[in-house]
DNA sequence: AACGATTGCGGGAACGTTCCCAAAAATGCA
DNA sequence: TGCATTTTTGGGAACGTTCCCGCAATCGTT
């Protein structure tokens, strides 16, 4: 059998070198000629060696050019869970910004558990990630020292620390939009599914609903704002607390919309209607929730923006920490009408 | 200033070789002694140069071990979206799976379009992948033998092409616990939202609720079988079809939670009561569906199983293509109530 | 005690890139 | 045309591992 024609197991990898020789240049140039990050020369050599690459089905050897370059192309994403579609979300945004930039995201998750945010973070910078995306920020959390410390690039996003770069949506305005939406529908009581203290997400949002009620001159009573976790349980028995006041409200923002939907559940399961007995205001327009039986009224963030900003201010030299909010908007929808 | 005491920016990197020198051995020997692949000895020596390892803060450089391996211990996972809850329980599985094994599980979506099916496959293929898990099975979809031919180890999971390797639930089974579910609680006449007919899951489902219907001795009429795609918006849409039928069903089962929410919409906006006029059953046990009003009966499918089978599959020398399938189980809640 | 078999260790060559550097070629200008 | 300057090129040394191979040390057997 003819030496070169055998049918063995085809060469396992075609490498520069191969190009190379086929190309009749060193392996230096033809490195060059593919160098993304270089602006690619249109010279007939240059493009003698694209085409030489692609006919032999060149493509490189990313663990060889990583370990060259010193840097992975990477970013590394940390979310409590992806089953919270709003995290999905959050990070098909940032897998596809990425992606824009010639970078690849990967992510790990953490169960809302302070450790385990720790070791993704070791997961993933093991990984060789070049900088890390954190939506997991609390109150008085130091582990964005420690990552300064280690020179891992690193910014937080949805949530921040106020100590680190941050891009998240302006909660407040947010707050303030889905408030103000119910005050103009003459509703004068209206409670609210706070989150956890911990998040800055919520007490923004929360500081947004108190500025809306405040400015219209109500009494912000302090029963109509009842705490939650971020949960649809917890937004549950929010909702079943306020209902439970001796005045009840007549109108209820929650904090996100999977509280709101646990509200809407109560809300039913007492008995009332929404809108007619009770408007429900939500935030993030989740998918689900144009679906709903009565699609609920709800506060868009552009995650879309948030993670080109998350992106760029990990990359850019920062001299002082910068919170970079991105403006949400109010999606009326049928869970919200005036007040009977 | 004192040489080696210098507050200079530390050293980027302790390798190899620096751990070698620290412990007065060679980088042969700490490479082995480092090597978790390896039963790892307790003899003195060993013992000693993890103890410097540790001291020292070594972390192997993985570009470094990977190009060397040739391989990277990462396995690629494409879903069509993450923001669909299925996906993402899926992924988090094989997440915790591949985490067991010391493997690391990276993510790409296709938004259900071939085109970018391919593109993700590629990408990931880029990215030195070990395998991949598709779960974007389409009949008649020759992406396999592709991937087959170019020596890409894969599996099929949730749903198969019946050509490959693939670890699933058992649909067929699921559709069957349904329906009969159905049927024990005197359901006599009982509608389908069916899915698409390019996905084996729904195909299997369908044949599960055929199944139970024929061996009830219904009159299996074809007016009951409303087909779908898998989204929200598709299941209000064929629920409302099973409705308007001259002598609609009493019962119906959604081919997954998504159809059923939609389901449940159109029903209640028909004025309807779920389940006093019409039970409802969906498919997957999705976090959602058990906090809704009326809490979903479904059927829940072991994601961590199929995950863990898909991994099996994917690193054994497979002969014959098999298809694998775990049991899924009926979790009644209070969607369905027995025929008034 | 002598010998083969086993085990442990170190030297050094890969793995496939990128990037520095010096040399060569192309260009500009007088 | 000649010289200085810019651009392009190829050689070769990294990058930090793993793994092959040979050698020494240990072990078990007769």
């Amino acid at each position: 059998m003819a030496d070169g024609e055998t049918p063995m197991k085809t060469k396992a990898r075609v490498t520069l070198h191969d190009v190379a020789r086929e190309a009749g240049v060193s392996k230096s140039t033809v490195s060059r000629m593919l160098d993304e990050r270089l602006p690619n020369s249109d010279s007939p050599k240059a493009r003698r060696v694209r085409d030489v690459a692609r006919k032999l089905g060149y493509v490189r050897d990313l663990s060889a050019a990583n370990l060259r370059r010193g840097s992975t192309g990477t970013i590394g994403v940390i979310v409590p869970r992806l089953t919270d579609t709003v995290m999905a979300m959050f990070y098909e945004a940032v897998s596809a910004a990425a992606a824009q930039q010639g970078r690849f995201a990967i992510v790990a998750t953490t169960d809302d558990n302070p450790e385990a945010s720790r070791s993704a973070a070791e997961a993933l910078i093991r990984r060789g990630v070049d900088g890390l995306i954190l939506t997991t920020a609390r109150e008085g959390d130091h582990f964005g020292d420690e990552l300064r410390d280690r020179g891992v690039p690193f910014v937080y996003a949805l949530r921040h620390n106020g100590a680190s770069d941050a891009s998240v949506g302006d909660d407040q305005l947010g707050g303030y939009l889905a408030t103000r939406h119910l005050i103009d529908l003459g509703h004068r009581r209206i409670g609210i599914v706070a989150g956890p203290d911990y998040a800055t997400s919520s007490l923004g949002r929360l500081a947004g609903y108190r500025q809306a009620v405040e400015e219209a001159g109500f009494d912000p009573a302090p029963e109509l704002i009842v705490p939650s976790t971020f949960s649809i349980q917890s937004g549950e028995e929010a909702a079943r607390q306020l209902m439970a006041l001796q005045t009840p409200p007549t109108a209820i923002f929650a904090i996100n919309d999977n509280t709101a939907i646990g509200s809407m559940s109560a809300i039913i399961q007492s008995g009332r209607r929404v809108p007619d007995d009770m408007s429900l205001v939500g935030y993030n327009d989740i998918p689900i929730v144009s679906r709903l039986p009565v699609p609920l009224t709800t506060v868009r963030v552009p995650f879309d923006r948030v993670a080109e900003i998350a992106l760029q201010l990990l990359f850019q030299e920062g001299g002082e920490a910068v919170v970079r909010k991105v403006t949400p908007s109010l999606i009326p929808r049928s869970s919200t009408a005036p007040v009977s």
